[in-house]
DNA sequence: CGCAACCTTCCTACTAGTAGGTAGACAAAA
DNA sequence: TTTTGTCTACCTACTAGTAGGAAGGTTGCG
C-alpha cells in the first residue's frame, strides 16, 4: 500500500487543486482544513503564511514539471516524440480531469497582485517550460526532423501560448475536446514542414 | 468637457480594472468603495450581489466587443486589414498597460467557481468571438487573402488561443512585447500562404 | 401656483460570517 | 528532554449584505 503522504504534502496537494480550481485568492486555509480533516492552525504550524505556502508550493510544481521535462528529454529518443508525449500529457490531464489546467498558468494570470516571493517563482517556471520548448525545437531541427519559419527561441514561445490559450478555451467553451484540436494541429504542422 | 459619467458606470469601470488585475475573488465592494470614494452600500444600491455587478459588467464587456468587431468588419473592407486591426487593439492595451487582458479570459480561468450567471455570459462572450473570427477567416478565403491548412473554425480556435496565451506570457513573463511576438507571426501566417 | 407623494441616490450603522494569523496546552516521538 | 504535530480558543481585519434614514429631484394634483 502507498498513500503514506505526509500532512504537508496532503496540504500542498489540496491546496494546489484548489489553485487550480480558483486561483491564489479562490482559496482559504479554511478549505483545506476541512478537505484533509486538520484544523487551521494545524496548517500554520506547517505553512506559517499563505505567500509562503503558495511559494512552496509553485517550487515542488516548478520542480517536478522540470524533471518530468528533464527525464522526458533523456528517455525519448525523437524530439518529435518529446514534443507529443509533453501535450499528451496534458491532453489526458485536462480530458480525465485529473488537473485541468496549469498552476503556473493560472497564477500567471493574476500575476499583478501576486506576493512577489510568488510572482517571481511562477515567472521562472514560465521561463523554464520556455526554455525546454526552445532545446526541442533545436535538437529536432539539428536532427531534420522539424523545419521552422522563426526562430526556435521565437517558435517555442508560440508553441506555449498556444498550449496556455488551449487550456482557457477548453475552460471557457466547457469543451476539453478544445484543447487537443488546437494544440494537436499546431504540433504536428512543425513535424509537417519536412521537405 | 466629457467625463459626465454615471455612478454604476463608473463602479462598473473600476471593477473592470480590478477584475483585469485579479479576477473575480481579487477584488471587493470595499475596493471599489476606496477608488470612486463613495460606501459600499451605495454599491449595493446600484448592484445588490456581487454576482449580479459582475453579470452586468459582462453583459456590457461583450456588447462592446461585440459592437466593436461589428463595426471593424463594415468599415474595414480587407479580412486581413479586419484582423490586423484586432490583433494591434490588443497590443496597444497590452502596451500602453491600459487594459493589459481580457476580463473574459481571466475570468475563464476561474470558470470553476463562478457563479452560473456570470459563467454562462463568459461562454457565451467565447463563442462570440470564434464566431467573429471564423467569419473573417471564412471571407478572406473566399477572397483569396488566406488560404487555410484547416477548416476556418478550427483556425479560428487556434487563433483565438494564440491570443489568449500570449496575454498570458505577456503577464506570466513581465514583458509586454511578447504578445505581438507571438501573435503577429501567427497572423502574417496566414496571410504569407498566398499561393 | 403650492404641496404632497414619490423616487433616486447616497449615507451611517449594523449584521453574520470568513479571512489570515496567534497563543498556549497537550501528547507522542526522538 | 526537547522537538514535532496537533489541538482548542482566540484575535483582528475584512467579506458581502441589510436596515433605516436624510437630501434632493420629479411627478401628479387641487
Amino acid at each position: 500500500m502507498k498513500s503514506m503522504a505526509s500532512t504537508s504534502d496532503k496540504i500542498l496537494d489540496v491546496a494546489e487543486s484548489l489553485i487550480v480550481a480558483g486561483g491564489y485568492n479562490g482559496f482559504s486555509y479554511a478549505d483545506i482544513s476541512a478537505a484533509i480533516g486538520i484544523r487551521k492552525a494545524s496548517i500554520h504550524h506547517h505553512f506559517p503564511a499563505k505567500a509562503e505556502l503558495v511559494a512552496v508550493l509553485v517550487n515542488r510544481y516548478a520542480k517536478q514539471a522540470e524533471a518530468g521535462l528533464q527525464s522526458l528529454r533523456e528517455r525519448t529518443a525523437s524530439p518529435a516524440d518529446q514534443l507529443q508525449f509533453y501535450v499528451d500529457y496534458w491532453r489526458s490531464c485536462i480530458e480525465n480531469a485529473s488537473q485541468p489546467f496549469c498552476v503556473c498558468a493560472m497564477l500567471a494570470s493574476e500575476m499583478q497582485m501576486l506576493p512577489d516571493e510568488v510572482a517571481s517563482r511562477v515567472r521562472a517556471h514560465f521561463r523554464n517550460l520556455a526554455a525546454w520548448l526552445t532545446s526541442v525545437l533545436k535538437a529536432g531541427v539539428e536532427q531534420g526532423l522539424f523545419r521552422l519559419d522563426r526562430r526556435p527561441e521565437e517558435q517555442a514561445q508560440m508553441l506555449m501560448a498556444s498550449v496556455h490559450g488551449a487550456m482557457l478555451s477548453a475552460r471557457g467553451l466547457g469543451d476539453p475536446g478544445l484543447f487537443i484540436a488546437v494544440v494537436g494541429p499546431e504540433v504536428a504542422e512543425l513535424r509537417a514542414i519536412t521537405p
